[in-house]
DNA sequence: TTTTCAATACTTGTC
DNA sequence: GTATTGAAAA
């Protein structure tokens, strides 16, 4: 092996008593995990436990104990982060060895990695390029067209989750058993799959979830293959376990069989990513899979106080379906959590930028602060405020660099260069910048390429040399196409930074955004200098667009001291000294939308949810719901979220706006009362109605709400939504108004500051 | 072909 | 309330 790896080892830390130093200060279990090396482990690694440390301990380790070359070890994360974080960690306790790790990344692109040396085995060439979703749904759309097939009545977005679905669970067009199929389209949905894999091959393309179900079509079909891959991995490291696929699992069984050195990583509890096809299933049954497991629990807490703890861990014990794992600390006994009763959302982000206001005064940086929300539009309210008040910010898991147009675009026009048969860039820039080629040329050139049997590219360069198509549109085809071919020559000279360069200035598209004059241009164009920059770490532009499509990230400044905003999604795996959970609503958070979907499941997968943003908190928490809340323009009242009451009292502080609260903090929401409260749903809801008839057996009947408040508050009596036009009315936020129009309970009212609002009728008094 | 307007939907989001 | 999307008008 390389002279670094062995000049690296030699150069780590071993003291005389023969044991490497990175074991020191590992807790027993964590011990345990790290040095057994050979057989299947399950780490089971609750939140805050030092799971990264392990998983970077061991693999230092099998390095270190020379088990293992660099090149032998598989190691899969979710994420670029998670694999960056490791790679780096890895290098500190053992020096420069990483290089050598060829076999690290995430399943994407180790599953790329693989089907790039075997691409012909799966009907590609190794230049494949990479959709993003965007592009698989324009692809799907085609299909669905093809078909003949209304797209109303069976949108193709509803084809591409389905699709995204089967593949998450392995299944080729073939496997895709009669019931699924008929979730689309009257049983049509294997077809139009098989047409959707078709025209991937067709394009010389693989989406996202081909990356892992080609190469186990591969090393299914090709035993040799699969011998030589099973050679090589010698031992087998997966982070996030709890978040595999079935896909992914599979993957991961060939390889793994029959050494079953393999050790896999997670939290059951904080499996969230149900909606993404992650299977919680894999880890509650990794024993199975692998007979003999040994499992190591890591229960220590080493982030939050003994108050943080407890709150998680009460929420989490009504789940049922878990490993279970009782989390401790020895950390000194902290603040306990806070709930905070709020009006409305304004009033919520009012409170919440108050007490981040106090957080510089106290000598603690806004950075440790964060504010998770369930569903990112929450995140405008407190925007707006903190605008409002100068108080600095970051929102994470905003719109991404790659997502944004311009860039798409360029990318767009290097994919036709590198590989001639990307129809969907190509259709994506032919008449970008606007060059008259609409629609119809468009059309033309489709037809034209479905007669020759060739890609649209090589259709419309003989189109522009023939007499099928004619005027502006035969001109600038034309001239795109010399374009296309003089670049194709000029990537085998020139860099590819140039190239691109090159491309973009010759094609027009620079200019077109010169000659914008809207305020976003100035930026696009800084954006597209910023992609060219970016590519200059790379070999050549394969190996840029592949890094595109796999590891494309926001480049985030990270300066400053700024509070962040972010989801409960995007908060998995960072924690904060100060975490606000702003939203916690029945519907908002449980979100009706996953408990109509999947019942118990979704419920279920909403609490872990709760877990993971409690567990974010070191130091405090501070938990809140509003009384009502705008949901789509209309204002909707609203009952505290069922997690709240499921949280043990003992940890638990409750508070109250400053705006006089919610009608609950009002109205019985003390502390005698907590004990046994139940505020499960409001039973008459249109919401709760709607979850109640999508309910799986099972599901808890929530008992009927202690609170009979909201009648008084809410509405009065049925009778009084006979609002008309021209009524005077009183609203408990906006005051005295007008009703200007009348559709059912739904009122527009003009009130007295002038404002026009929607409300429904049930917030509304008679003047 | 391009622009404009109305209809529509609308958690979460890695790769 | 708002962003996106598709169909009609310029």
């Amino acid at each position: 092996m390389s002279h670094s790896f062995e000049d690296a080892l030699s150069e780590a830390a071993l003291p005389a008593s023969g044991e490497p130093a990175y074991l020191k200060g590992l807790n027993p279990h964590q011990r345990e995990a790290v040095l057994s090396q050979d057989g299947p482990v399950l780490v089971l690694a609750g939140a805050g436990t030092g799971k990264t440390r392990v998983l970077t301990t061991r693999l230092a380790h099998l390095l270190h104990s020379r088990k293992a070359y660099p090149g032998q070890i598989l190691a899969v994360t979710f994420t670029n982060k998670a694999a960056r974080e490791m790679k780096e960690r890895i290098g500190m306790l053992i020096g420069g060895v990483v290089e050598g790790m060829q076999w690290l990344g995430t399943f994407h692109s180790i599953g790329a990695r693989m089907l790039r040396r075997h691409a012909e085995l799966a009907g590609l060439k190794s230049n494949f390029t990479i959709l993003d979703t965007d592009d698989q749904l324009r692809l799907i759309k085609q299909v669905v067209k093809a078909a003949d097939l209304d797209e109303k009545r069976h949108p193709p977005r509803q084809l591409a989750a389905l699709i995204d679905r089967w593949k998450n669970r392995g299944w080729l067009p073939a496997d895709v058993p009669n019931g699924e199929a008929y979730g689309y389209a009257a049983g049509k949905g294997a077809l139009l799959y098989a047409a959707y894999q078709q025209r991937l091959l067709d394009l010389n393309t693989a989406d996202f979830g081909d990356l892992l179900l080609a190469p186990i079509k591969i090393l299914r079909e090709n035993p040799d293959v699969l011998e030589e891959y099973r050679r090589r991995f010698v031992y087998m490291l997966v982070d996030e376990y709890q978040d595999t696929n079935i896909a992914q699992h599979q993957w991961l069984k060939l390889l793994a069989d029959p050494r079953h050195n393999i050790c896999c990583v997670g939290d059951d509890d904080q499996s969230i990513y149900g909606w993404r096809g992650a299977e919680v299933d894999n880890i509650l049954s990794f024993e199975r899979d692998y007979p003999g497991a040994k499992v190591v629990r890591l229960e220590r807490n080493y982030r939050s106080t003994p108050e943080i703890l407890s709150a998680a861990s009460g929420l989490i014990k009504e789940n049922r379906g878990r490993h279970g794992k009782t989390l401790w600390t020895e950390a000194a006994e902290g603040d306990r959590v806070t709930v905070l009763s709020v009006w409305d959302a304004e009033e919520e982000a009012r409170q919440i930028a108050d007490e981040l206001e106090l957080l510089p005064k106290k000598g603690e940086r806004l950075a440790s602060a964060a504010i998770l929300v369930r569903a990112s539009h929450q995140m405008r309210e407190f925007e707006e405020r903190f605008v409002a008040v100068g108080l600095p910010y970051r929102v994470i898991g905003g719109p991404r660099f790659y997502e944004r147009q311009e860039i798409r675009d360029a990318l767009a026009y290097l994919r036709v260069v590198h590989q001639g048969d990307d129809d969907l860039a190509f259709e994506r820039i032919v008449n970008k910048p606007k060059r008259g080629i609409g629609d119809k040329a468009l059309q033309d050139i489709q037809t034209a390429a479905r007669r020759m049997g060739v890609s649209l590219g090589m259709a419309a360069r003989r189109l522009a040399d023939s007499d099928e198509i004619t005027g502006k549109a035969r001109t600038s085809l034309r001239q795109l196409m010399d374009g296309f071919d003089r670049w194709r020559i000029a990537a085998g000279s020139l860099p590819h930074v140039d190239l691109a360069t090159l491309v973009l200035e010759e094609s027009g598209y620079v200019e077109m955004w010169q000659a914008d004059k809207s305020v976003e241009a100035e930026g696009r164009l800084e954006n597209l200098k910023e992609l060219i920059r970016s590519m200059e770490g790379f070999e050549n532009l394969q190996g840029f667009l592949e890094h595109v499509s796999l590891v494309m990230e926001a480049e985030q400044n990270e300066t400053g001291d700024k509070v962040s905003i972010m989801t409960l999604h995007g908060a998995k795996g960072l924690e904060f000294d100060t975490v606000f959970l702003p939203g916690w609503e029945e519907g908002l958070f449980p979100s009706q939308r996953s408990m109509d979907e999947n019942g118990l499941a979704g419920l279920e997968e909403e609490r872990r949810l709760a877990y993971v943003g409690i567990t974010r908190g070191k130091k405090r928490v501070q938990i809140s719901h509003a009384a009502n809340r705008r949901t789509h323009g209309l204002w909707q009242s609203a009952i505290p979220s069922r997690f709240v009451s499921e949280l043990p009292p003992g940890a638990v502080e409750l508070k109250e706006g400053l705006g006089g609260g919610g009608f609950n903090a009002r109205q019985g929401f003390s502390e005698n009362r907590w004990s046994n409260a139940d505020f499960s749903s409001s039973y008459d809801s249109p919401g709760w109605k709607r979850a109640q008839s999508n309910v799986r057996p099972g599901m808890q009947r929530p008992r009927a709400p202690l609170i009979e408040a909201q009648a008084t508050i809410v509405s009065s009596d049925p009778d009084s939504a006979g609002f008309g036009r021209g009524d005077e009315v009183l609203h408990a936020k906006f005051g005295r108004g007008k009703v200007t129009h009348a559709d059912g309970n739904k009122l527009t009212v003009r009130f007295q500051d002038g404002s026009e609002k929607k409300v429904i009728a049930a917030f509304l008094n008679r003047a």
